[in-house]
DNA sequence: TCTATTTATTGATACAGATCATTAAATTGC
DNA sequence: GCAATTTAATGATCTGTATCAATAAATAGA
């Protein structure tokens, strides 16, 4: 039976630029501009008007809904990813969730307008924009199945792996992340996170050394994701 | 502060097809079926070849995850919405959900190699299906909130809303759902969905008889809904 | 370099809601 | 119309994880 797994990161890396024609791209240029962000800086913000597109060139940013009491972590965006899509909407010309970034950055914006003309005007763009967001409700809902049914640990578990596999692409790493950021990818406080952590290293699952990880026994950390 | 509701139900009623040309929807009565389901038949299997989509005409149907133990539905779709557009993601063949009337219904089965070349062809037709992935996915993520956020009777009534406002558009209603489906619909145990019913029952918010549902006090619904 | 502030760790406590067990009520099938 | 099965209701118990509180460690600022 197919598993979930809690994984936010954007896996499917967006290849849609070059579905434009060389007129396209130049126009492109014309109505896109690249910006630096610092770490902590907000990139988009949930209400706020939609006037650009993000495309993450360098860099890592979460994206978060937040109700003033509590904050989601909806998925994490890396390098090579559109970032704002669900505001394509025709009925909403706002943001619909903020997003920050984790670490300095580099991210362009786009205008929606000229955004939006590409789809109407380039179909090979606008298919590979649904199969964007198709391929991303897929793995929303993956997430949102593993917040719903298995126990913190597994969730931890998860991370874990989806960090070395899809971002660090290496078993040790060091997270720019503090202890409450990790809290809120895994939907748990904080607290709850260190108890977790610690507990995987003191079973030689995971060697932690304040921000640097280890996985140690990775099929371990895989099981326990898999189980819940 | 923005709220977030944990309602399910698409709001968006679909108009794409109004967007096709004639010979597009002539086209589309040759690419497609209207079949009729019973009560609690399954619409597609998570894992099952995508070879169509569907378009509810009448009815009502769950869309759900399963990994054979758990199970968590997605959303609840109506007359006049499409279901089964994530499996439009070009790299997938599959769907990656499952499905299953709720009540009697009957639903369009469109090709789905037809229902893409529209795609490909009538850019007013895909930038309607962007449109669409775009606010399903902000209702997901509402959702997702919502169960990650709100305690059970933040959710059950946030439900008991939804199903006033969306699906019956009156204040009493005859529920063909178990107190089961209900559970896994407010992300609860379904003794949990009784006690929290009962008590709504017993404090004068709502009325209940068997499956006949009376919302009394609906401003207080409301507010218990935002509290969470 | 030293202080101030933020972040991390650990412990104690509380509670929402799951699970298990049982009975009651409602459906279904013959 | 009656037995068989499913669904609903209620109670008792148990547990995962949040919350609160208090240090400890690390980082930043002057």
């Amino acid at each position: 039976m197919e598993q979930f797994t809690g994984c936010t990161i954007q896996s499917y890396t967006c290849r849609c630029f070059e579905l434009l024609t060389p007129q396209e791209k130049e126009l492109l240029e014309n109505h896109a501009v690249t910006v630096r962000y610092k770490k902590g800086e907000m990139i988009c913000k949930q209400g706020g008007l939609a006037s650009h597109m993000f495309f993450i060139e360098k860099g890592m940013a979460k994206v978060f809904l937040d109700d003033g009491v509590n904050s989601l972590v909806l998925k994490v965006v890396v390098a090579g990813n559109l970032l704002g899509l669900s505001a394509l909407n025709t009925n909403n010309q706002t943001y619909q969730y903020s997003s920050k970034t984790y670490i300095d950055s580099e991210i362009k914006q786009i205008d929606i307008a000229f955004f939006k003309k590409l789809i109407s005007e380039n179909s090979a763009f606008s298919k590979e924009i649904i199969t964007i967001l198709g391929a991303n409700s897929v793995q929303m809902n993956g997430r949102f199945f593993c917040f719903t049914h298995k126990q913190s640990y597994g969730r931890i578990a998860d991370i874990l792996l989806c960090l070395a596999d899809r971002i660090f692409k290496q078993r040790e790493f060091d997270l720019p992340l503090s202890r409450k950021d990790l809290g809120e990818l895994c939907g748990m406080s904080q607290e709850t996170v260190v108890r977790m952590l610690k507990k995987f290293d003191e079973e030689g699952i995971i060697k932690i050394n304040g921000k640097y990880f280890s996985i140690i026994d990775y099929d371990r950390l895989k099981s326990i994701s898999e189980k819940g």
